[in-house]
DNA sequence: ATTTATATTGATCAAATGTTAAATTAAATA
DNA sequence: TATTTAATTTAACATTTGATCAATATAAAT
């Protein structure tokens, strides 16, 4: 009697799951270095050692699949910084901040293409910047302006806008990482490497920490 | 008895000039959005109100137009901040450093097509970067660095390695104006208007000049 | 073990793309 | 004005690309 057809539906298999994780692997890396545009969904099948019609089948197109890199990429991101947010219970704000910051740094330096994706959505086709924006951005920047905004209350965080202060933050913490291949034939090293990212962190962090008060 | 037989050069008509400069201006745009691969020279062309088949006449192909592109680029960069380096004969050190960081800015503002066309580089085929870097921006970067070298010694810009600094400066001076459609999404507001750019200048040297010894 | 839903492969299509060459038009030179 | 160089247009090409569909292979469900 049910108006709708349950047809039966089997359980997922192992090679789905696996085949769909190394597609959105490389098309994360196809997306965030050469955009929507640039990216070819032959290339991205290649690089995950399929064919490309199993992008059809398993995303629906090339415009699916973007989807499904950002639910991806944004999924690990707040994965990341909620479990960095869950082992700070009782400690006290300056640290707290200084720390949410320094994991924000170290994921950007570790994922290099989560900010490169964001750069090539906001000069890209309009309708995919607004879903993203209204899906996973402007819900996440709530929280980061409330802990900016505290933070600054609390005299510990630079003054002026925290939406505009966010930003330079963003910029000043992954630029280095978004032109790496710029800074190494320029500085002759990897912004890579883990002592260098450890210095990147206290230089950033001092910019934007305020010194004073205890 | 010229051995180098000199065909007759005409001078330049003014309609060529007029048609380069249309697909030159049309290509930066369209290769600081999508980049190299997914600019198309007919989308170019079109952008530029001129048939596809001139580009291949005026610049031998795709490959020709992008570097067309990146010499007009930084050439207009370079005029740029030459002129404000002249116009400020006499003046002190301080005052050097922060009217050229501003300029800096305000160029951003102006032409953040320009910090995109090297993101975009960054992350494209190599062969092209190390064009680009040979040819402007190391060359560029020197002067640069000894600006803010000088400036460290002088106690009047934070700490640390130039290099790594002047890259954190660009990204913080740049970012809200690279995804400025992401910003504009999330503020509301361009952040290409003026009184925007005004504080933005302020909050970015803020940043970086240090306060203290008058 | 048989059935059946699903994953994978191979073949094909229409549209878009970079490039080239010939034909035509416009402008500079003699 | 006649000539000739250059700019523009038109036509055509070989590839690449995103997408679709039938076939085959694989694994879950019965």
């Amino acid at each position: 009697m049910n108006a709708v057809v349950d047809k039966k539906t089997r359980k997922v298999q192992q090679r789905t799951l696996d085949t769909r994780a190394a597609i959105t692997r490389a098309a994360l890396k196809e997306f965030a270095d050469v955009g929507f545009a640039g990216a070819s969904t032959r290339g991205i099948a290649e690089a995950a050692g399929v064919k490309h019609t199993l992008i059809a089948h398993h995303f629906g197109g090339k415009e699916a699949l973007w989807k499904a890199t950002a639910k991806l990429v944004f999924g690990v991101y707040n994965e990341r910084l909620l479990k960095r947010r869950g082992g700070l219970v009782g400690v006290d704000e300056r640290t707290v901040l200084k720390l949410l910051l320094k994991e924000f740094i170290l994921f950007s330096a570790e994922v290099p293409e989560f900010h490169r994706f964001m750069i090539q959505a906001s000069q890209g086709e309009p309708g995919r910047l607004q879903w993203l924006v209204d899906r996973f951005i402007a819900p996440g920047c709530v929280g980061e302006i409330a802990l900016l905004s505290a933070a600054q209350e609390a005299g510990i965080f630079v003054k002026g806008d925290p939406l505009h202060l966010r930003h330079i933050f963003i910029g000043a913490a992954t630029s280095v990482f978004t032109v790496a291949n710029e800074y190494r034939l320029l500085s002759g090293s990897s912004a890579f490497d883990e002592s260098f990212v450890d210095e990147h962190v206290e230089l950033v962090l001092g910019l934007f920490l305020q010194k004073g008060e205890q």
